[in-house]
DNA sequence: TTATGATTTAACTGTTTGGTTATACCGAAT
DNA sequence: ATTCGGTATAACCAAACAGTTAAATCATAA
């Protein structure tokens, strides 16, 4: 089958890409190296992807739907809210151990090229319920006079902050601290039960 | 005085060669643009600057000791923690509110090149006694039976990721959240209390 | 006045890079 | 046996880019 190898060679592609898009960027990422990355030649590569602006724009789109599906579970998962917060810690920390370069390669670009990534942000989020979910179950518990009067959003930014920020800087964080990578690594695993609690403390009243 | 002038001309590169490294990164800044941007011709920027390493290299320099000194308040300022946690997340979200793509340059570069780093930040801290006097108040106040076990370098990353990590990612936050500037800038400033709280709330027992 | 360093102009070099093209090869389906 | 899409090779083009050079201008200090 024809099309067998054609998905495998374009998978291929995607595959390099990503790797090199995700490490570089997009300034720092030249074609020749992604054919090289992908085992083909230059023509190839621009036989499937007739440029590198049409290349990028998926894999971008591609990361980026990657990271926000691994936000979805923080709106939907049916789960009390300490629950919630602390498999997702958990859940979090390990991906972006397996994705080292992603949120930083994300927040690059949508800085980079703010317009591009509303097509993509728009598309996934116009008809959206999600943050009413999630806030919904906020309020019951604030009435239910659990939770502290804070504003949701700031917590989740600063759920978000404190998981990604320490691998998009791990070489200030190992610098810092003088750390190697094992004490990183175990730096990180703790993290989890501090992030977690300190979430927790914010919103709960004990 | 020709200094004077040299002075001058040397200022104005490295104002705009400040700026556009820090917007646009090492490859995506054009020596060009910035001698345009400095109001000068190639030939003079290179007369100045031998090349485009030279020239970043004194740029990411200047700019890592901008962020260092801003630290360095955390470990040296007279006071008790708490207020020196407040008015260093005071301080800090205002210092990057003027200088939003600092960070994230910082991070970005580390992470491309982190044996450039290696020797500026070893210059900067290596007969360092900042990190210990720091870890002395805090050794103390937890004899005293006002803080919580918990692990100082933590509490740090997560004061920094919080502080940071919106300014680094203020397009996504603002297209979360549908905020426009004006909210955006109200969010920042809301979050000098709530961050302040939450560090504070996760180190002293009530 | 002259010498010197700062600055401009403009052309040029060499290299990298994105992208194209022509030609041929190969495997599989018809 | 032929056709066709996927793949390779290799040469090529045009633009962008870092860096250089030579010649001229300008300001100013000696």
């Amino acid at each position: 089958m024809a099309e067998d190898k054609n998905e495998n060679t374009e998978e291929k592609i995607i595959t390099a890409a990503n790797e090199i898009f995700e490490k570089k960027g997009y300034d720092g990422a030249k074609m020749q190296e992604i054919a090289d990355k992908a085992g083909i030649n230059k023509a190839l590569l621009h036989y499937y992807f007739r440029s590198k602006d049409k290349l990028f724009e998926m894999i971008f789109a591609m990361a980026f739907n990657r990271l926000a599906k691994e936000m979805d579970f923080l709106f939907n998962a049916d789960m009390s809210l300490e629950d919630k917060i602390t498999v997702f810690v958990d859940k979090h920390a390990d991906f972006l151990s397996k994705n080292r370069h992603l949120p930083l390669f994300i927040v690059n670009e949508v800085n980079r090229r703010p317009e591009m990534f509303v097509n993509i942000f728009s598309k996934l989020y116009e008809k959206d319920d999600r943050l009413k979910k999630i806030l919904a179950q906020i309020e019951k518990e604030k009435k239910a006079g659990r939770l502290k009067d804070v504003d949701l959003r700031q917590v989740m930014i600063n759920l978000i902050s404190m998981n990604v920020f320490p691998f998009a800087a791990k070489p200030l964080v190992k610098g810092l601290f003088r750390m190697d990578e094992a004490e990183f690594n175990k730096f990180i695993q703790d993290r989890k039960k501090i992030v977690t609690e300190t979430i927790i403390n914010s919103i709960v009243i004990k």
